[in-house]
DNA sequence: TAGATTGTTAATCGATTAACAATC
DNA sequence: TAGATTGTTAATCGATTAACAATC
């Protein structure tokens, strides 16, 4: 297993590479270089270079990478030739959103089941998940060895429930409220801070004319 | 209006400080001071400080700032102490996500009705909200002045719609696809990429235990 | 006055960009 | 051989952190 550790500025364009990597695959490309991937984005070509660089692949001057390694790598790398299993807790409109959000399944992440401690939510099943109430959650932790969690509730209880759901095994919460979780070495959190887009955007929107930020 | 330019990562963080704030004030603080705002936070004192700096609010020293002052200072930086109406464009599970997702309204914005191209979804309320045709899109927006639109429809229509939107009149765009859209001088995109977030998390998720990556 | 805090300038760190060498 | 591209080292730029002065 790969353990290189790049910058996580490069991490966040993986996808975006790969994305764009997908499509010329599917379009039955067998190459590809930095001068072909850059028409589609807007990075400096010497940052997409770098970037590539990292997945230590030899590219052949004149040709450039083969499209199909140039893929595995950063499949590999992000841990997305193997999708993890998941629950999602809190069946909110995000939640419901993210439970049949089809990407996901390109990105490695699986999310088999829904939790809420709304009894008119549990006991259905949405985009084809089952909802369970949110007390059955630890025993279900336990019992199907999930160590994924989306967490999708009002911020005023996500501390809590984190605490919950790390107490039933949970390793890795994808944390979607507002609140910064404190969570015990090993385990990891990542924020998805919705918020923070939509503050970039209201700026540049203000800006509009006058404007110099970038994204 | 102020017009002063802050960083992008100054940016970023302001809606978490708002958060904060907002909620210090519901428990009747008057004054803030850096250090109560950080015992929430993960970040560096002094970054906070230099943030709220750009503010160009004054501080007492051994008090902090006034509360209610900072709050709007920051909605007014952030343009959010006025809602933008907006339209949604593509109503699949995204975006019927975050046509229901109240937080937005403390964040400026005011999602109006959602459009698609499906007969099936056209014509019924989602979460109080009409769903329009997506032909209809071109009329509405000059009728009601619409000037910002979400884009949450498959990415390979992105380019296509987005085009539409701007020739109807739509001046700023949060794009949910994985496409980077191409638009004229005048008109401003944010992407927001789940996909970045969600490498993020994976490769966190991955280096568990010898990880030194920070988020 | 002492202490907590704001506010600012300088130093460090990290990421991007520029310049150029190597290779097929 | 010429040219397009990879690959790398050095320079620049931007953001964070450290150090310290100012103030109530």
């Amino acid at each position: 297993m790969r353990t290189k550790i790049l910058k996580k500025p490069t991490i966040k364009r993986l996808p975006t590479y790969l994305h764009i990597l997908r499509q010329l695959s599917n379009e039955g490309e067998e190459y590809v270089s930095t001068t072909k991937l850059i028409n589609e984005l807007e990075f400096e070509p010497v940052l997409v270079r770098k970037d590539l660089a990292t997945m230590d692949l030899p590219g052949k001057p004149r040709l450039g990478y083969k499209l199909q390694d140039l893929i595995n790598a950063i499949e590999e790398y992000l841990g997305w030739n193997e999708t993890s299993d998941a629950f999602l807790v809190g069946c909110g409109s995000l939640g419901v959103a993210l439970m049949g959000y089809d990407p996901f399944k390109d990105y490695g992440l699986n999310i088999v089941a829904g939790f809420d401690n709304d009894s008119s939510k549990t006991g259905k099943s949405i985009h084809g998940k089952q909802v369970y109430n949110i007390a059955e959650l630890p025993q279900m932790i336990k019992e199907q060895n999930i160590e994924v969690a989306v967490l999708t509730i009002p911020w005023q209880y996500a501390q809590d429930v984190a605490n919950d759901l790390i107490k039933a095994g949970i390793k890795a919460i994808w944390n979607f409220t507002t609140v910064k979780l404190k969570v015990p070495e090993g385990v990891v959190t990542h924020n998805e801070n919705l918020a923070s887009g939509l503050a970039l955007f209201s700026v540049k929107k203000k800006l509009r004319d006058n404007s110099d930020i970038e994204d």
